[in-house]
DNA sequence: CATAGATTTCATTTATTTTTGAAACTTGTA
DNA sequence: TACAAGTTTCAAAAATAAATGAAATCTATG
């Protein structure tokens, strides 16, 4: 089975989109591969699509069932593994997002925090936990934003999403309504 | 000017994280530095601090410039350039985001429409598009979401962070008194 | 307009990351 | 338990990315 043109174009692209999203080329083509597949693909199928060798597509499995985004699947009577991505597209987004977060933004306010207990001793110290504190509080709001908006129901969140700016004017008005409530 | 053990490690991390939001190590460390130290730097202090080649602070101030990160400035009498933050954190982290929408969102819509474009033709190419069309969906809908957030006043958006999951039951409202609308 | 201080460029070197593929390992089946 | 189909591992090779530093360029000033 051979990729169209277009359908080539989408998995390169995957690769160079992939760096950016925190695994290597290869492991973003294989992403984007198996994501508009339609039949699960055992290893020596990808291996085939993307012309890479059949180690590099075992490790790239491997790291993608680390950050969750795939699962096996096995067919009756055949010993082979065949792999699938683990949800849908909004799932997926979610599981890179959630990853990303937790080997990225985690250390960082770990470190962050442990520099603030330190007690400045002079000016220039006294500046940079200044900035320090800007930053971890800017990365604490967002996660604990993030993971709010993760609690709501698809329908809530897909309210919010219609809403766009609109959401200044709802801010505003339930300002009006419980005038000091939070 | 040598930097004290805790902001060196700061540095060092905002090396390693820079690599992760679309630089590299080196260029990390320079915006790390110059956003915990109080006054502008030049590009030799720069160099001196982080232990790297005049030449490759000079590549990394362009980079960084061209992420409308750092500005130049400069001392009456002194034909040296200084550099420092373009603005504060939150603004720093806005640019971050924006450069990064531009420069790979952007591109992956637009080589999404051009493969809706296409008429499918049998079963898997119609998969492929309807996947393809679950990401277009996706991208399209969080940066309309990101750009109407920004428009929002600092003072909107600070509540509506705030606001956290308490966020549900305003959208609810909303809905009980604005019935149809929307 | 010559010069010294300052910055940029870029070919080369160095470091890092990724890929390969052969050997080791695993596992269901006869 | 031996075999064969399948998977993983990992040392070595290949590819890629980043850093250096000397030469070129720029520029404010006497």
């Amino acid at each position: 089975m051979t990729l169209s043109e277009k359908n080539f174009a989408f998995v390169m692209h995957c690769g160079e989109m992939g760096s950016r999203w925190g695994f290597n080329r290869t492991i973003g083509q294989m992403c984007g591969l198996l994501i508009i597949t339609k039949d699960p693909m055992t290893a020596n199928q990808i291996a085939d699509a993307l012309s890479i060798s059949r180690g590099n597509v075992s490790m790239g499995i491997k790291e993608l069932q680390s950050w969750q985004l795939i699962k096996v699947m096995h067919i009756p009577g055949d010993r082979k593994e065949y792999y699938a991505p683990a949800g849908d597209i909004w799932d997926m987004a979610n599981r890179v997002f959630e990853e990303r977060k937790k080997r990225e933004v985690e250390p960082t306010l770990s470190l962050l925090r442990d520099n603030l207990l330190d007690e400045a001793s002079n000016d220039d110290e006294i500046y940079a936990q200044k900035q320090m504190g800007e930053i971890h509080n800017l990365l604490e709001t967002v996660t604990k934003w993030s993971s709010e908006l993760q609690r709501l129901t698809p329908e809530q969140l897909n309210k919010l999403m219609k809403l766009g700016s609109g959401i200044g004017k709802v801010i505003d008005l339930k300002d009006k309504i419980f005038k000091k409530e939070i």
